[in-house]
DNA sequence: GCGTTGCGAAACTTGAGCGTATCGAAATCA
DNA sequence: TGATTTCGATACGCTCAAGTTTCGCAACGC
C-alpha cells in the first residue's frame, strides 16, 4: 500500500478515503441492535451491515471481529450528565437516582445492562471495557457528593461510602428490572434515598 | 396408542415406558449449560441432547420447543433455604444476604442472573416463571424477617418494605456483579446490613 | 487519464443447528 | 412370544449466518 504526503506532513494511504460516514452508521447501527436487546452472541455481522446500509466488506476492512466492533462502539458512549452540586445531599442524590431511571428507559443506553449482566462472564473485555464507560464515571459522581456530605455533616462522617454506593445504585437496578410492569415508580429516588438516609432502626427519638 | 390397565387402575401407554432417568439427565444439562452462561437464545437442543448422552428425538418427544424445556428446567430450582429466624433481626438479615451471595457463586444458581437479566425481554415467559421461582420466595423471607423487626420494635414501625428489600437485595447484586475481581467479600453481608440498618445521615447522639 | 483504494451488492463456501425420519436394540405388557 | 413403544445413534434436507471473493463504480493523488 503506497501512501501519500499531505500538506501538513502526515503520511496518508493512497487511494479512495475511507467513508467517516460509514463508520459512524456501523457504529450507530451496532448500538441501535443492542439497544433493542440483541444480544452480543446473537447480534450477527449482516444485520449490522443491513442496518447501517452498508456492505459487509466496508465492515471486516475496519474490524477483524464482532468483539472489537462492539468495543469501540461502546466507547462512543457518553460520559453522564455532571451532576448540578448546588443543593443539600438528599437532593443531589435523588436528581441522580433520576437521572439513571430515566436513563434505563432509553433505548441507547438500555444496551448498558444487556450487554453487562449477561455477557460479562464471556466478553471480559467488553464488560470491563463497559465499567470504565459507564460505570466508574457514575460511581464516581455518586461517591463525590457522599463525601461531600460527610464533610458537611450532612452524613455521618464514618459512613462506608463503598456499600451506600451499592446501596443505591443496586435499589435502582433491582427495582426498575423486577417490579411488576404495572407499578408507577415515579417517587423510587425520593423513596430510595430517603430510606437510604434514614436507616431501617429507630431513632431513639422514634422509640 | 393404546393403552393398559394397572392394578392401581391408572391408565397406562403400551410399550417401553419413557426413562425417567433420561428425563433428568436432560433437564440436567439444561441448567449446566445454562449455568455455563449460555444463553436461552444461543441454547441448542443438540448441545441439551450431547450433553445429556441422549438422543435428540428423545427431547423432542417430550418437550416441542426449546422455551417449554428451559421453563420445566427452571421449575426444578430449589425454593430457598429457610431462613433460621431465631436471632435478631441484624442477624438474620446477614445470614441471608450470606446465603444469596453464596448461591451466586454457584453454578446452578448463576444461570438466574443470566436468564433474568438478559431474556427478560424477549422471553417474557421464562422471566415471569423465573420471578415466581427464585426472586418471589427470597422476598418473602426477607419481608417476613423485616416485618417481624419492625413487630418487635427492632426496625422503624413505618418502615417502607419494597425500599428495604430493594437497597438490600440490589446491593447484594450490584456488588457481587460489578466490584473488581480480586476483591474480598467476605465481609459484604454485615457491611451492607450494618450500613441499611444504621441509614447514612448521623443520629442526633453522633454529631 | 491512470493507478490505487474504498464503496455497496451479490455470489459463494462452510458450518451450525433445526426438525424429521430411520435404524436395531431394549423394555414393558398381554 | 408378539405387539408396542422408547431408547441412542445417525442421516437427511433445510435455513441462516459467517467470512471471503468478485464485480462495477466512485473518489482520491499524481
Amino acid at each position: 500500500m503506497k501512501t501519500q504526503q499531505t500538506a501538513e506532513g502526515v503520511a496518508r494511504p493512497a487511494g479512495r478515503p475511507r467513508s467517516e460516514k460509514a463508520e459512524r452508521s456501523i457504529i450507530e447501527a451496532t448500538l441501535e441492535l443492542l439497544g433493542e436487546g440483541i444480544g452480543v452472541s446473537e447480534l450477527s455481522i449482516e444485520s449490522i451491515a443491513s442496518r447501517a446500509g452498508v456492505g459487509k466488506t466496508t465492515i471486516y476492512r475496519r474490524w477483524s471481529n464482532k468483539e472489537d466492533l462492539v468495543v469501540d462502539a461502546l466507547a462512543t458512549l457518553k460520559p453522564p450528565i455532571p451532576l448540578p452540586q448546588g443543593g443539600t445531599v438528599r437532593d443531589d442524590l435523588v436528581t441522580y437516582l433520576r437521572v439513571i431511571q430515566e436513563e434505563s428507559r432509553h433505548h441507547r443506553t438500555r444496551c448498558i445492562m444487556n450487554i453487562a449482566m449477561s455477557d460479562s462472564e464471556r466478553h471480559p473485555r467488553l464488560a470491563e471495557r463497559f465499567r470504565e464507560l459507564a460505570v466508574e464515571p457514575r460511581r464516581a459522581v455518586v461517591a463525590a457528593v457522599l463525601r461531600r456530605g460527610m464533610e458537611t455533616g450532612e452524613l455521618r462522617a464514618d459512613l462506608d461510602v463503598d456499600m451506600a454506593l451499592a446501596l443505591l445504585s443496586g435499589a435502582v437496578i433491582w427495582l426498575t428490572k423486577w417490579s411488576h410492569p404495572g407499578d408507577s415508580h415515579a417517587d423510587l429516588p425520593e423513596r430510595i434515598v430517603d430510606e437510604a438516609l434514614r436507616g431501617f432502626r429507630p431513632r431513639p427519638s422514634e422509640p
